[in-house]
DNA sequence: ATTTCAATCCCCCGTTTACGGGGTGATCGC
DNA sequence: GCGATCACCCCGTAAACGGGGGATTGAAAT
């Protein structure tokens, strides 16, 4: 069973030689061009397996087409991307709302039919300048996440008891927990709110997801 | 200016084969190989732009390797990983290491000198399959950030007091700033402990977070 | 059309807990 | 020695908690 393509793009002569590309590949049929948003919706209800996407059209950015493909459900077609914008915000834009692989068009050496055939099977083509991005992207969540506290620092022993309060544990069950006198456990409270600045139970769990004592 | 190359790679086959696509690309310049960690640790200290680096060695992993290089700081040589492991686990940590690129071996169509070059010119070469890992890990992430409650759906009313709460608000404050009866704020702080399945206004704050009811 | 339900609002009660202030002492590192 | 941490204790007020009661509205289900 080959794979039905649909391109989307509004510059004729690159649909025509995506075109070219994708029937070139064994796998693969092309069942329609269009080069608007409009024309790609009517499609929506056709059995594509795969849209090939340019960003830019005239009525809209192809984003939206990504989005609204992906609120349908259902069937879940894979998209690629193929666009000359390369900026950061566009590619996190596309790829995080689903779409399968990311292609600049500046590349001349790009195999369409090959990278549309990986894009069918699960694989996601991306063009090695868009993936830096993607990566770079990854690792600055990562750092963002582990970036730990910053303003007051808390003894390890009311982190510790902080814990067992973001478990909703009270005064006493705690103390009970850590095998001290519950008034002892008053005045780690006590050290904590005022290290955060807080007055109560609630906001101190705020302010210690905020600043990074608490993990989500 | 030539961009010099280390290959750690233990397959003699393999490494030779790599070291012939980095030969053959202008540009690149092999410099040294290496079958093991401790050999590529000795090289550490040389100008290195870019490594090419297997995972699987018989003194270690390469993911090893690449947290050193990137605790080094300094040079920041590129890195370039060419591995059988395709497992999402081993990616990621590679990935996240600071590894530039994840090519797989099994593909034989590859060409090592062109995807090298992208490497040290700032792009990540991705093999398709790899690049879905990365953009599904990506999309996950941002779906649990986002994913609203999923349990218990908390009324407007409720979202709006638990806003207050988490302010460090008290059941008094709250009414006078919601303008109903303090009975009432309990009402609904009861409605929110119910809801929430917390017995507490601390673990409350803690629950709004993880389902996302609260924004860090 | 009736019922059922969730949401909003209001009130009272009693018990438990939290909060904020006070004071004491031991240990450890600078 | 001094400051910080950790530990313990007591007190009183204030607040939170959990249970009960009831009312209204509007939407959804029967």
């Amino acid at each position: 069973m080959k794979g039905n393509v649909v391109i989307v793009e509004d510059d004729p002569l690159v649909a025509a030689h995506v075109g070219r590309g994708v029937e070139a590949h064994d796998g693969l049929s092309l069942v329609a061009t269009t080069g608007t948003l409009a024309g790609a919706r009517e499609l929506l209800d056709r059995k594509v397996d795969l849209f090939i996407l340019d960003l830019g059209l005239p009525d809209g950015s192809g984003i939206e087409l990504i989005e609204e493909i992906r609120a349908r459900g259902g069937l879940e077609p894979k998209i690629l991307v193929l666009s000359v914008l390369g900026d950061q915000d566009t590619v996190l834009a596309a790829v995080l709302a689903g779409a399968d692989g990311y292609l600049l068009k500046d590349i001349d050496s790009l195999d369409i039919g090959q990278q549309a055939a990986d894009a069918l099977t699960g694989g996601a083509p991306l063009s090695p300048s868009i993936a830096a991005y993607v990566l770079r992207h990854l690792r600055r969540q990562r750092d963002d996440a582990k970036s730990d506290d910053a303003d007051p620092p808390l003894s390890p022993r009311e982190i510790e008891l902080l814990q067992l309060l973001a478990r909703g544990y009270s005064n006493r069950q705690a103390a009970v927990a850590l095998e001290i006198s519950p008034h002892t456990i008053g005045d780690h409270v006590k050290s904590i709110y005022r290290k955060l600045r807080v007055s109560n139970r609630g906001e101190a769990m705020v302010r210690a997801f905020r600043s990074g004592l608490l993990r989500l």
